[in-house]
DNA sequence: AGGATCGATACCCTACGGGTATGGAGACGC
DNA sequence: GCGTCTCCATACCCGTAGGGTATCGATCCT
């Protein structure tokens, strides 16, 4: 199987429209069902049921779908790391979104300089989505991830701190003026909520936590069950000053939101915990390095200020 | 990155030798010449220094002889596990090597039969190298590993048992009569060891545990330092026989060995664990319940007999 | 120095991947 | 119910990427 058939798979399989999928490909749809076709022949299996107006994936499809994006992570990762391998001055690369790093970042850079084996540090900003995709495909070496938000599983991972939950809600709005809430509080507000909280099943490699098959691939943006659906954090942070959202978000994203919204600590919401996330089996002094100066600063950072308001818990 | 040129590069990497490689690729010498070229200038990194006589790999090849070999499992795994999905009457694959189960396994298939959602299953033997790379490459759902022989990353796991090693030696080696030895007893006998106590540098994914680069690829078959190569435990079996080795194995291979061979515990052996291990995110009932069935038959197992000859430790 | 070995280059050829034009089947409207 | 639109499949043509054979050239050994 080469790349370029599982490249086309997987963009029929995420627009599932051929005429879609070969002008984002850049051919023609002709030999892009044609290329499907010759897939399926050679695997011996249907991947797409066409019978219908809609072409949707049968689950031999669905199961492709899946092992081709991880194969195509690898074969770009292979690409990435390679090219990264052969440049005369090595960097190391992190990748975080904006407020990702719980405020650790400066003094973690800071400390990591007077390592003896620093490498210089490049910092790549990206959205929620392509976080643990940069450090899939080779991208970045390090990416600072949220658990349990988001799937650690490929990644080796050192847990910097535990954050407890904010809930961002309009200044005007009646939560706004308590010094905590607890989630009863937030559900009885007719305001829908971000994350769904009917959304957030576990997510498990056990296969014993067997769970039927879901599309997956789309569940990495942000979205509620409403309907209303915010790309990203800005956006999401105007339907909260609308007043058609109210967001749950980790506290050290408190310093960041506008102006115009209260942050009310969530006393009893599920705490994120900021990860420092590498690819397993790395073998890197450069890495080392930098994964244990960030666990010291973040140390440091506990001992030095509370993790949580004091007196709420 | 075309797979194509991915397994080109991966059979020049092993071989170091282009002539062997393309044979080997079922290709002439010279199309597989400019393929690496034109990787290479695609790349911009030189992946092989070819200025002397042998071909050797740059520091830029050696990172993605790694990335190759786990993106071409990663394709692998995509075309295996397709195929099975779109087999009408689904199994589940086990793989072990002869003798690596710890005796479990019958029990295990006859607990397992009885389960609501059992498959049928299939077994498959295989030697100690492809175990791994059976599961890595889809052709297996779930494998019994030997930790910390073997690697795990990427895998989900279940520990099943715990066992001491035994020394196997001749019948009339001096040793054979004791009814335990120590690794000192070994190590004071001139017969080189199995495995090599100086190749057990611990395998850790942590980058911290940094070490430098060694050519890993080869080192999964039985071998040693002396340069006697064992291709498989019968030649290892018959270098024990001829009295050029002494070989320390797990416990509940002794059953399997042969009769002219005796076997000694060794207390202070490192333990080996039989683990049950499947790749990560997999969700499959029929696994789980697999899974499920294998520990509990593993702690009934334990439950029944003690694990280790009794007053020893 | 001479030969052997082994990778690179030159040249040719086939087959595969891509494009355009068109067919044909399902969903929908009037 | 027939036309129509949509959308995937088929037919046919073309260019080039990838493979083969012959040969060169460099390195290392004797």
């Amino acid at each position: 199987m080469e790349t370029r058939e599982l490249a086309y798979f997987a963009a029929v399989a995420e627009e599932l429209h051929f005429g879609r999928a070969a002008e984002r490909l850049g051919i023609a749809q002709p030999p892009l069902s044609r290329a499907i076709q010759k897939l399926e022949r050679r695997l011996g299996v249907l991947l797409f049921d066409r019978s219908g107006r809609r072409v949707v994936l049968t689950p031999a499809g669905e199961v492709l779908a899946r092992e081709a994006a991880k194969a195509l992570d690898a074969v770009a990762a292979a690409e990435h790391r390679t090219r990264r391998a052969g440049l005369t001055e090595p960097r190391l690369v992190v990748a975080l979104k904006p407020g990702g790093d719980g405020a650790l970042l400066p003094d973690i850079l800071a400390a990591y300089q007077e390592c003896p084996d620093a490498l210089p540090v490049e910092v790549v900003l990206c959205g929620v989505a392509e976080r643990a995709r940069l450090l899939r495909d080779g991208t970045a070496d390090v990416a600072f991830l949220h658990s349990p938000w988001e799937d650690l599983t490929g990644f080796d991972t050192e847990p910097l701190l535990v954050e407890g939950g904010v809930a961002v809600v309009p200044t005007r709005h009646p939560l706004a003026a308590r010094p905590f809430v607890h989630l009863a509080d937030l559900d009885a507000d007719p305001i829908p909520r971000w994350p769904d909280p009917r959304a957030s099943e576990s997510r498990t490699s056990d296969p014993r936590a067997f769970e039927p098959r879901t599309s997956e691939r789309q569940a990495s943006g942000p979205h509620v069950a409403s309907g209303l659906r915010a790309g990203d954090a800005a956006q999401l942070m105007q339907l909260v000053a609308l007043g058609r959202m109210i967001a749950v978000v980790p506290e050290s994203v408190k310093e960041q939101v506008r102006r115009d919204l209260a942050c009310v600590p969530v006393v009893d919401a599920a705490p994120t915990t900021v990860v420092l996330a590498w690819p397993e089996q790395t073998r890197s002094p450069a890495l080392a390095a930098f994964v244990r100066t960030a666990a010291d600063v973040a140390a440091g950072d506990v001992a030095r200020r509370p993790a949580v308001e004091p007196g709420i818990r």
